[in-house]
RNA sequence: GGCCCGGUGGUCAAGCGGUUAAGACUCCGCCCUUUCACGGCGGCAACACGGGUUCAAAUCCCGUCCGGGUCACCA
């Protein structure tokens, strides 16, 4: 078989050279997982940080697996993110396509190529089905011996094959990893893995080191599940006389210290989370920390917007071993997210979710943002914590009493009486006059302010904990609410 | 099982031969206060184990144990 010289110096010369170029190369599953996020965000950054280019390519080798409109996740929480790629198949490029399904003929071409050079060859032996998973021992495939031109014969008489890698059987490989660092193994304890499948498609791991190549891919960021053939793809790099990209092997992000995360698990995926009321940045801030943290001066930062992580980004802060995603911390920064908001963002954020229990416009969801801003942590806590100001809850008279408050029904009764003839007479209905008039109350009364205001929160809001304090629900309710509801209080006591 | 990688509080994670072993989350206490929260202050809690090397080891070496990955015509 004759190579096409031409076609191969085609390939060549289209591949961008001399800038750092990475690479986020998803299987269209419909599901974005966060160890996936994580993985397209510290490819993007290195890119970013370098100044280089990032670009998407989709591994869709058929088998099956398609999903409709999967890949629309991936280009949507890619956007949402900010992951910004510079070619991919939407995008276009130098370097297309970025579809492998659209690539096939490529990979076949390129297996002949290393057949040629010597580091591959024609296998013809009956597909293996892994029965022979207790002998250790790889015996030698008998297809490794064959003669160029018996293995040309035999392909040309319609015989069906594979293409094998052809390992050295002496001798070791180092390889290194921005990471891990210099990483050996021995030769012969690597197998002669399948590139081209029977039905002319290629393995995952030859696809990958032909795009990546043709592709001008300078930092390859993967799992750590590649490390261990990451020295099949140092040899098929120097089979072809290519150079060695980087490699960026990646910690797992962990479900708990024994499994990874994982949709069958049930683990939120990046859609999963916003769902559960996640802010991208805040995600985004703490996926990037669970696995890589900052060196020197920033050691002490723990808030980063993606630019800022751009700049600080480097592969030496990146760990080596696992981490157990912790939903936790990711709530945590979520509510520190919440609250830098300016005041009208979060409103304007939080209105669909107050919206969800307060239907009525006259409840304010800007008054009520205002007191959620620094009480929630998720935007779906919001519901259930404002659902009082349309419906007041059932409540028992107990509620009433409150040791610390020194309230009793008793004293509850004399409170809202109090409160009652005192807001009814107020000249307006400001938040100013409510809390001045009540202030003055307690002191008229001679009792703590917490002593007047537990009754009034109690049966302005019908439940022990609220956001917002007795002057602010009673505001965001209105004069007469407000008054119906302290009266129906009194009518417990 | 072979090969490879990893192991600092419950979790994330600084540390790079000499530190009282940072910081964050969680939890607990106190302050603030009109409940709760926010904020402030304080506290509990760690170098897996055993040998070396060294004046000195969480840091370097070896072994053990534990955990993970991988050994597909899946990606």
């Amino acid at each position: 078989m004759e190579l096409d010289r031409k076609y191969f110096e085609e390939m060549e010369s289209r591949i961008p050279k001399g800038t750092v170029r990475t690479r986020f190369a998803p299987s269209p599953t419909g599901y974005m997982h966060v160890g996936n996020l994580r993985t397209a965000l510290y490819t993007w950054l290195i890119a970013r940080n370098a100044g280089g280019t990032f670009l998407l390519r989709i591994e869709d080798t058929d088998q099956g697996r398609l999903v409709e409109g999967a890949s629309e996740v991936i280009y949507r929480t890619l956007a949402e993110c900010g992951l910004d790629h510079d070619e991919g198949p939407d995008k276009g490029g130098p370097v297309g396509p970025y579809i492998q399904s659209e690539r096939r003929d490529i990979y076949g071409k390129y297996a002949q190529l290393l057949v040629a050079r010597g580091h591959a060859y024609y296998c013809f032996c009956e597909k293996t089905e892994g029965e022979e998973t207790e002998g250790f021992e790889k015996t030698d495939d008998p297809c490794r011996a064959l003669s160029p031109e018996e293995a040309q014969a035999r392909v040309d008489a319609g015989e069906p094959y594979v293409i094998r890698q052809k390992i050295p059987r002496e001798g070791s490989t180092t390889f290194r990893d921005a990471i891990f660092g210099d990483i050996t193994v021995e030769n012969k304890t690597l197998d002669d893995q399948v590139l081209l499948k029977r039905d002319g498609l290629p393995t995952y791991n030859f696809a990958n080191v032909v795009d990546d190549h043709l592709m001008g891919i300078t930092h390859v960021v993967r799992g750590s599940e590649y490390l261990s053939s990451a020295p099949k793809y140092d040899l098929l790099y120097q089979g072809f006389g290519w150079e060695i990209p980087v490699y960026v092997h990646c910690s797992p992000v962990m479900r708990d210290a024994q499994n990874k995360m994982s949709k069958r698990h049930g683990d939120p995926s990046y859609e999963d989370l916003k769902a559960q009321g996640y802010l991208t940045p805040a995600i985004l801030n703490y996926v990037a920390l669970l696995g890589w943290s900052p060196r020197g001066e920033l050691a002490e930062q723990e808030v980063f917007s993606l630019e800022e992580l751009a700049h600080a980004f480097d592969l030496a802060g990146m760990s080596k071993s696992p981490a157990i995603f912790d939903i936790e911390k990711l709530t945590h920064f979520n509510a520190l997210y919440l609250r830098a908001m300016t005041p009208e963002k979060f409103a304007q954020t939080a209105r669909p979710y107050i919206r969800q229990t307060v239907p009525e416009e006259r409840l304010s969801a800007e008054e009520i943002a205002a007191l959620l801003q620094a009480r929630c942590e998720r935007l779906t806590d919001i519901p259930e914590k404002v659902a009082f100001f349309q419906t007041l809850p059932e409540y028992d008279a107990d509620l009433f009493t409150n040791k610390k408050s020194k309230t009793n029904p008793e004293i509850a009764k004399a409170m809202l009486e109090a409160a009652v003839s005192t807001l009814e007479a107020l000249p307006d209905w400001s938040q100013d006059s409510i809390h001045d008039g009540l202030i003055a109350l307690a002191e008229r009364l001679e009792v703590k302010n917490a002593t007047l205001m537990w009754p009034v929160r109690i049966a302005a809001a019908g439940q022990a904990v609220t956001p917002g304090g007795a002057v602010e629900i009673c505001h965001i309710l209105g004069r007469d609410e407000t008054l119906r509801r302290l009266r129906f209080g009194l009518g417990k006591l």
